[in-house]
DNA sequence: TAGCAGGAAAATC
DNA sequence: GATTTTCCTGCT
């Protein structure tokens, strides 16, 4: 059972980087979040400049903690290049020390693909139960758990198995996609191992290798290379960040699809609009303008709430 | 390229 | 309770 601590020497919100809908195994009670990560639990808290951890295994450790958190990556450096406007600027005061987090690639792709046509507790809700069907049992602190389930496991997994999680038709694009990373289609080293537009190439063409229905589109894998493999330009589109570059970055969208936009707040976005957009925001925000994205989301998000 | 279906649960009325 | 909406993709 191993307890320790790390120390902050740079910004970081525990509270909004966890609360930023990139992440969807971790829940908090009292004053404590726990997490499953690294196929064990991760207890913390942060106590200002401290995070304070216990944890079930060996291996997360204070080096997972700060690799799993980026920890090394320099905020205020990130933060200066994205914060070109008010709206930005706003944002990253009121969201300080919001993180990308550095998930388990296949536990980010298999997650993005669930979560189309879903909210977060819905998807939350489909994570934990092919967890609860297919991930290993485990125990820890007085009680179990299941680990995130291999991509042998929902590959091997009856359709009709897999069709019980509540998943509807998200099952069979998954089983397939759990498929191809189980005998080597997707290789992930080789996907991170390439700039941005390199890796997005990659990974959809060893997606789309064999020529079957996967469900990953642009904005899943925009997600997986951002929260993944460390692709800090890829930006991801869904609805909420579309309403909102139309709302404050107006001349970063294509004009028929502002019109659209405007019209229909939930006007969908065709592959031809994504691309364009996502070229433009990506020109305006930088290197960095995944960062830009989480920072918008929570702004639009909270904005919503009031 | 535009329009649509898909499938279940959350949010909203 | 019924209806609308939901961090989208693939097909026609």
């Amino acid at each position: 059972m191993p307890a320790f601590t790390v120390r902050l020497d740079s910004p970081f919100s525990l509270e909004h980087t966890l609360g930023s809908g990139q992440v969807f195994r971790w829940s908090r009670r009292d004053e404590w979040w726990y997490g499953l990560v690294a196929d064990g639990v991760l207890k913390i808290k942060q106590e200002v400049d401290v995070l304070r951890c216990e944890s079930s295994s060996d291996q997360i450790d204070p080096s997972f903690v700060t690799r799993y958190f980026r920890l090394g990556d320099d905020l205020d450096h990130i933060i200066a290049a994205i914060a070109k406007d008010d709206g930005m600027t706003r944002a990253a005061e009121r969201f300080y020390g919001l993180r990308l987090v550095r998930q388990d690639r296949w536990e980010c792709l298999a997650s993005f693909v669930l979560a189309t046509n879903a909210n977060i507790p819905r998807i939350k809700k489909m994570v934990a139960s092919i967890c609860d069907r297919y991930g290993r049992p485990f125990d820890y602190a007085g009680t179990s758990y299941r680990s995130f389930p291999t991509s042998r496991a929902l590959a091997e997994a009856p359709g009709s198995d897999l069709a019980r999680c509540g998943l509807g038709y998200r099952a069979p694009f998954l089983k397939k996609v759990a498929a191809s990373v189980e005998d080597g289609a997707v290789d992930f080293d080789a996907v991170a191992a390439l700039p941005y537009e390199g890796a997005r190439a990659l990974l959809l063409q060893e997606l789309f290798g064999e020529k079957v229905l996967l469900g990953v589109g642009p904005k899943v894998a925009d997600c997986v290379l951002l929260y993944s493999c460390d692709k800090d330009e890829a930006f991801p589109i869904d609805v909420w960040i579309a309403r909102a570059l139309a709302r404050s970055y107006p001349k970063l969208l294509p004009p028929p699809l502002l019109a659209r936009l405007r019209r229909d707040g939930k006007a969908k976005i065709s592959a031809g609009d994504y691309s364009r957009l996502s070229g433009s925001v990506r020109r305006w925000f930088g290197e960095y303008a995944g960062y830009a994205q989480q920072y918008l989301y929570m702004a639009v998000r909270d904005q919503e709430r009031a």
